[in-house]
This record gives structure tokens, sequence and C-alpha cells, in this order.
DNA sequence: CCTCAAAACTAAATGCGTTAGTCTTATATC
DNA sequence: GATATAAGACTAACGCATTTAGTTTTGAGG
């Protein structure tokens, strides 16, 4: 090998993480980070093509984090404690590390987004655990639902959306809990709801 | 008067409402915005005094449509049905706008969010409801919860996270109906749940 | 010793938001 | 009608961003 090698794929990769979350992702600059390595910006396209490049491996490391965290986290014997458990270890890891959460899951461009194979990776233990509370028919819909719930609500958390005093921890506990429970209650209404369809005014605020 | 106007805060506004639709927030730049209004970059100054400024307008009007939205769905007789009526017109205005909804509540710089005064004005017409439904005292955690399901379920649509199939429409319908209901009737349970307190694993995917 | 190629570098293009200063022109006043 | 005022546009330029192209440094192998 030539040249003694001062960075590496995986020290940029740990390098920018450090960033992200000292600073959020508009502090997250080529310069900065090439900076901190001791080296110029242009050295990092050996190892990116793109600044996207690097940010969508941000994201999947992000992802299988999350993965981990709640995979260790299920371990009860009841599915309703499991899942609590899991959603808890899902917020908890959101808090800790706000600005890859955000980046990972927040809206962002296709070719940043990580590769489906780690989303599901992400949905299919949860689904597992659903499967067990309403059946393998429903455990779809009803993990979408949960998702939807734990992701709103640490992202609203992020951006610091509940002000108004109170406890966010048992909002958050008593949230999850009685999503699962009216679910479970609710298979046997069955009944379809109307579902209006057209919606006045096209322009907005009419 | 003098110099014949050639734009206002409002076309500035409106144009840029245009432009960040179409294109996402990314594209919308002051030298295309200006372009598209016949106009030079700095010019826009004289109506905003910074790009984060124009965003935070943006915003403002964002949550004051949705506000509006909301509000004229709120209109059936069983607290329980206008709770899914009002949702469901928050959903129809986010699918609508994605990207002015992404940006106003997805996770940005507090100079760019709307002041706290506009939330309110979002939070309060639903957690009214949510008072008919559960009472005063929960009303509150009770909204978080409702609103965070929307907001989640929203955000997670807009970036394409729900791909495996299946009807959207009705896993939405059935994620607030469990829920609602799940909140009425765990009223009675009362008893406190165990919070688990310390992680292991002190850095990421240990 | 000389060649090769990896891994850094410099230089520069393009585009961004932003600031400072200048020109243009509609209106109000004499 | 001439003139002063000031609003509303303009050009020029700065600093920083990502990215491309081409060059230099440096260790290892023949």
């Amino acid at each position: 090998m030539p040249y003694p090698s001062q960075i590496s794929r995986e020290t940029v990769l740990e390098k920018a993480l450090d960033l992200l979350e000292i600073g959020g992702v508009e502090n997250l600059s080529l310069n900065k980070l090439a900076a901190e390595l001791g080296v110029k910006a242009p050295s990092l396209y050996r190892y990116f093509n793109s600044k996207a490049e690097l940010l969508k491996a941000i994201n999947m490391a992000t992802v299988e984090s999350l993965v981990e965290t709640m995979r260790s986290a299920a371990v009860g014997e009841d599915p309703v404690e499991t899942a609590q458990a899991m959603t808890r270890a899902y917020r908890e890891f959101a808090k800790k590390h706000p600005a890859s959460y955000s980046l990972a899951f927040g809206t962002l461009p296709e070719e940043m987004q990580p590769d489906h194979m780690y989303m599901e990776a992400l949905a299919l233990p949860l689904q597992a655990v659903m499967s067990k509370i309403v059946g393998h028919e429903d455990s779809l819909p009803m993990l979408r639902g949960v998702w939807a719930l734990v992701h709103g609500f640490v992202m609203l958390e992020i951006s610091e959306q509940f002000r108004r005093g109170g406890s966010v921890d048992e909002a958050f506990e008593k949230a999850v809990r009685s999503y699962i429970h009216g679910w479970k209650q609710g298979r046997a209404d069955g009944a379809a709801r109307p579902r209006s369809h057209q919606n006045s005014a096209s322009r907005r605020s009419g």
C-alpha cells in the first residue's frame, strides 16, 4: 500500500456521525468533516461518490442500530408487554440520537433513503409481535399504526412540540397501550365507515 | 409610490409556495424564486430579511391553512365521529401539500418554526373534542397521542414507507378509531406500569 | 533504482445566501 | 414644468458549499 492512509470509509462515517449529533445535519459539511479528519474535502471522494452517498450510509447505519436496539428489547413473554418494551426502546433510541434519527426517518430525497431491506428489517420484528396480538391477518395495518404513533411521537418531541407541561413519558406509555388495546377490542366491530371523498376549496385556506 | 412595484410580500410568498410544492424545499432557492418573479435575488430582501424569515412565513401560512381545514371539518355531533373527521381532514391536507407540510412540521431550526400561538391554534380545536371523549383531565395526553399518530402516519406516507400493499386508507381509519376507543376503555385501568430506566449499551449497536 | 498506483493535494467551476452600494423612476412639492 | 425624495429595483462581490479535473507525494515490488 502506497501513501499511508489517513482516513478510511469507517473513520469518515464515525466522524460524520459525531458531527451530525453535535451540530445537526446543516452543520455537517464536507469541509468541516475533512478538517476534523486532518484532510481536505476532495479527499473524501475517494470513499464516497457524493455527499448523498455518505448520508445514505449514515442512515443505513442508524437503521441498523435501531433494529439492534429493538431486537434486544424484545424479550418478554406477554406480547403486549413486549410491544411496549420495543416501542419504549425505539423512543429511547430516537431521543438519544435525535439528529441521526431525524435524518434517517425524516423527509429526504430518495437517493439518501436506506434500502428497502433495512426498513423491512426494522418492521418485521415488531410486526411479529403484532401478529401475536391480533393475528397474522391484521398485523400489517396494526404495525403501520403503531409505527406511525411512535415515529410521530418522537418526531414531535424532537422538534419540541410538547411544551404545555404534563408528563410526556406517561402520555407516550398510555398512547401505545391505548392503541394496542383499542385494536384488540375493535376486532369485533367490523362495520366499514363512510369515507368522504371531495373536499371543498380548490386552493388553500379558501 | 415610486418605481412600479413588480413584486410584493404576498406574490413572493405565493410563488415560493408553488416552487416548494413542485420541487421540494431543496429546490427552493432565492435565485430561482426571484427569476420566476422576473427579478434578481437581492430584491427579495426588501420583503424578507432572510431566507429563514421567508420560510417561517411559509410555515405559518401552512399551519393557518391546516387549522382552517380542520375547523371546517369539525361539524359532527358525536365527538368520536368528529375526531375522525378532523384527523381525516388533517391527513388529506398533508397529502395534498406534502412539501409544505413536511417543511412546517419536520425538524427545523427554531428560527423557522411557526410561533407557538399558531401551533396552539392547531391543537386546541382537536383537544376540545378529546375533552368531550375522555374529559378535561385526560384531554392533553390524549391529544398528544392522536397528534403523534396522525403526524407520524402522514410523514411515513409522504416518505413512502408504506410499500407493502394493503389499504393504507383503512389502516389509517382503523388506527385512529382504535386509539380513541382504547383510550376510552382504558380509563378504568388506572394501575401504573413499571418503567425501565437504565438501558445497557453505552454506544450504538454495541 | 525505477516504475506503478494509491491517496493525498491544489485549482477551479458552479451555485448558494447575503451585504453594500448604485441607479431608476413615480410621486409630492414648489 | 422643474426638482427633491425615497421606494424598488439593480450590479458587484464575499464566503461557503459540493463537486470535477489534474497534479503531486509516497510507499511497495521488480
